[in-house]
DNA sequence: CGCTCTCTTGAGCCACGTCAAAGGGTGTGG
DNA sequence: CCACACCCTTTGACGTGGCTCAAGAGAGCG
């Protein structure tokens, strides 16, 4: 029984003893404490081929990363929501556009600015580490999640991961926010809007989720979700498979 | 003009300058070049669940990253080929299984050793970083094309890339090595294996390849081939498409 | 109240999945 | 050296999930 559900978050730093932190900085977000914070009622944060300049902060509001393709057609690789660091990924050009789904605030640091304050502070080049790890992780679970599973599958999923990320990790949530268009979520999910609907229109019937308002649903059935995002799964082994209900 | 076609690796270290690197080793792989040789010929390096207790480099061969899921379905989120690094961008435990295509060397390193070594160098933080970065751009990609195009764009993307691995990068390459089976690269395009093979008998019959043996393709037409995988596109904007050649 | 934008619902079609069988390469044993 | 068996791949026939096209329903706003 290795699956110690978690595995996530925290740990890496916390491997090496904290001893040796003479600086003040705990965390990358505390470089951009004293930045100017700026606003952005919608449109692009910068464009994919843009030379990548700054490092980015998102205060508030949430984002989306978009890859578009010549003929019109669009990925919406993930969504970016307070807290979450925008550009550090990046090595020389930004490999895709970042738009403001609602309006936002960000804050920003240079590349140059952000790379000298890491490089003085041998923690934060640990924070540096673990934060791309995780978004590692992130990437590739919404790699999984695209080869995997038919419409409602994807959908479920898309579902759970909002509500992790909008609650802190708590789980089961009550209510997820999804202030990104049905097309936003189509383009991420690899389907079209139409599919999206019909989805979500079954995981209703079904009593899984119920709409509040437009841009918001209830869970109502967080097991019957998580069971049918088939995220409780991942074995690999024979020996599973008991469990009961 | 900013697209620069490239915009691609080794520039971020070399922002900094290299005046102070007292440590003789150069690279991330250097870091192995001590260690026993391992030799796999199939099966698991290791599994999904395990925890991370080490970190390895692929001397030769070709290894597949797998997510198996408990209705028998399985995901290749990616292939590992030789001078390629496993383990680092995991945090706790493996959240995949890596499996030999064919019979593998690997060199391991502790995942504690590997973590002082790193903290002793800050040229190699440097290059561990370089080498996420990298990491994320191919997962991003991946994302992309699972979520883009149908059979036959999945299956040109495909080719390309590992055209592009297998080549150092040079493009365009005659001969494409497909050391893995057709259910890996149906299971990494989120595919069937007969919807593979139909995609590619398609483009055997439009000229586009031709097969070698079994586990191996030559390209015939490099530009049609990037035309339907639509690698080429990325515009964004409306005044681009000028680019001669 | 009417306009517009987005989401939902419906009908038909097509690409891909499913099921089934045949083809071809490789290894083993006679 | 051939024969057989096994496995992987290819090809075919058919069904279905999701895409396309089209119309209708809400919600925000002047």
């Amino acid at each position: 029984m290795l699956i110690e559900s978690g595995c996530a978050s925290e740990n890496t730093v916390s491997l090496l003893p904290a001893i040796l932190e003479p600086t003040p900085a705990a965390s990358l977000s505390s470089l951009f404490a004293g930045q100017h914070v700026e606003r952005l009622a919608s449109g692009a944060l910068f464009w994919q081929g843009d030379r990548a300049t700054h490092v980015f902060e998102v205060v508030e509001g949430v984002l989306r990363i978009v890859h578009a393709f010549s003929d019109g057609r669009r990925v919406v690789a993930g969504f970016l929501f307070a807290r979450d660091l925008v550009g550090v990924s990046v090595r020389e050009c930004y490999p895709y556009t970042v738009e403001a789904v609602v309006p936002i605030k960000v804050r920003r640091l240079s590349w140059g600015r952000f790379e000298d304050e890491i490089t003085e502070a041998p923690g934060l080049r640990d924070q540096l580490v673990a934060h791309l790890r995780d978004e590692m992780a992130s990437v590739h679970s919404q790699v999984v999640r695209l080869a995997h599973g038919n419409a409602e599958e994807r959908l479920c999923g898309f579902l759970m991961s909002m509500a992790r990320r909008m609650n802190g990790d708590r789980w089961p949530a009550v209510i997820v926010d999804l202030p990104m268009s049905r097309l936003d979520i189509a383009d991420h999910l690899g389907l079209t809007i139409e599919t999206v609907s019909r989805a979500m229109t079954r995981l209703r019937q079904q009593g899984v989720v119920s709409k509040i308002g437009r841009y918001a649903v209830a869970v109502r059935r967080p097991k019957k979700l998580a069971v049918l995002s088939g995220d409780d799964e991942e074995s690999g082994s024979e020996e599973v498979s008991i469990r009961s209900n």
